[in-house]
DNA sequence: GGCAATTTTGACCGAACGGACAAAGGTTAG
DNA sequence: CTAACCTTTGTCCGTTCGGTCAAAATTGCC
């Protein structure tokens, strides 16, 4: 992957403001998308003004991109981690519990990626079209291989993919409704505890295979 | 439900231009969210000047609220048709093809309401904890009466319901990178036949009851 | 046809926003 | 110590946006 940084960081200072900057902006991109985001207010969470944190990221898309560059590397290593070697049915439940980990530990991570893609991904398509697609290519080969050797029941690899990563952002994205659905009862432990249960069940009996 | 109008319509040109405003909102808020969109381009999609726009809703936020009640009362009808007196795996079957259908042919009220609950439904909090908590409520005792009666699988009926919620409106809201990983040979009829055969096969062999 | 009510429009306003800039204040290496 | 470079800030600017207002145009009713 090639990352374009407006300003390449050369001193001490540099490398730590950008890092702080990127946190606030993660922060409030999150909450309230790239429109809905301003300077201003990455600046204050940030802790500085918003012509400093200019000299830093001379545009609001530079934040942005950086942003949104990084989080597409952390975001798809769970699916680089499923691994041909292993046995095909832990695999899969493995890969299945580290994202549902993911939405509950990174799930800003997770609203923004969701918003990008909502308003139609116009800044990261040549990511979503090209890296993404090739390492969903490739896994698709693998699960293919698995179907072909009897190890997991036959089915669409790709909405099998889809499958899942629904299923577990959904517990980040649709955060507030999950839990106005639950009721106040639930705490985010037992929420992820039983959501990692269901999926489990529901996946593997998808996927056993049958003869 | 109740619906609070700014205005009242009591002409036929009231009633005409209101529609043609919400049809034009929610095209426009549905790409770009609340934030994003501006009367300025509600109000030429609707091909009328802004305040002549501002004349039928005061504020942009009536536009939104207007949307959002109509649109919330059309998006669950798939759930409300849940019926207890069917046959439990036909019933659940005919709900998640409803729903995929929606996420098809209502795209864009799909993505406006996912927008809205991703920025944390500042908005339409109380219809959440409301109205669509007490219809879940009462679904899940439906559910669970099956699974009593040895119907349907011994599962956890909160997160079967959210599970065909995010699996199929993933569809809708994600369809970007759905194209994009796809790629281009599928068209949208093949996409979301693939997907219902799945996604019918995945949920069927999770219910299916084990003895 | 004429009058009242409704609808439409152009012009305008204040606030918020992204960004520019120059000057002031710090830091660091020789 | 000092000169060169790096960092921070106050101020300002043009644009965009939500919303107002009064006047003009249109519609509906007797």
């Amino acid at each position: 992957m090639i990352i374009v940084d407006a300003v390449a960081p050369r001193t001490r200072i540099q490398i730590e403001k950008r890092e702080l900057i990127l946190e606030a902006a993660l922060d409030v991109f999150s909450r309230f998308g790239f429109r809905g985001a301003t300077i201003d207010r990455i600046a204050e969470t940030a802790g500085m003004s918003k012509p400093n944190l200019l000299y830093y990221f001379r545009r609001k898309d530079d934040i942005y991109s950086a942003l949104m560059h990084r989080l597409l590397d952390t975001w798809l290593q769970p699916l680089r981690e499923l691994d041909d070697i292993g046995d095909p049915m832990t695999e899969l439940r493995g890969y299945i519990r580290r994202k549902l980990e993911m939405s509950r530990d990174y799930p800003r991570e997770s609203r923004l990626f969701a918003n990008e893609i909502l308003e139609g991904a116009p800044r990261i398509m040549p990511l979503i079209a090209g890296e993404l697609k090739t390492l969903v290519d490739e896994k698709v080969l693998v699960i293919r291989g698995w179907m072909k050797a009897g190890k997991i029941a036959r089915t669409d690899p790709h909405h099998l993919i889809f499958s899942i990563w629904a299923t577990t952002q959904h517990y980040a994205d649709f955060d507030v409704q999950v839990r106005a659905v639950l009721g106040p009862d639930k705490g985010a432990a037992g929420r992820y505890e039983d959501a990692a249960r269901f999926l489990e069940q529901l996946f593997m009996d998808g996927l056993r295979p049958k003869d």
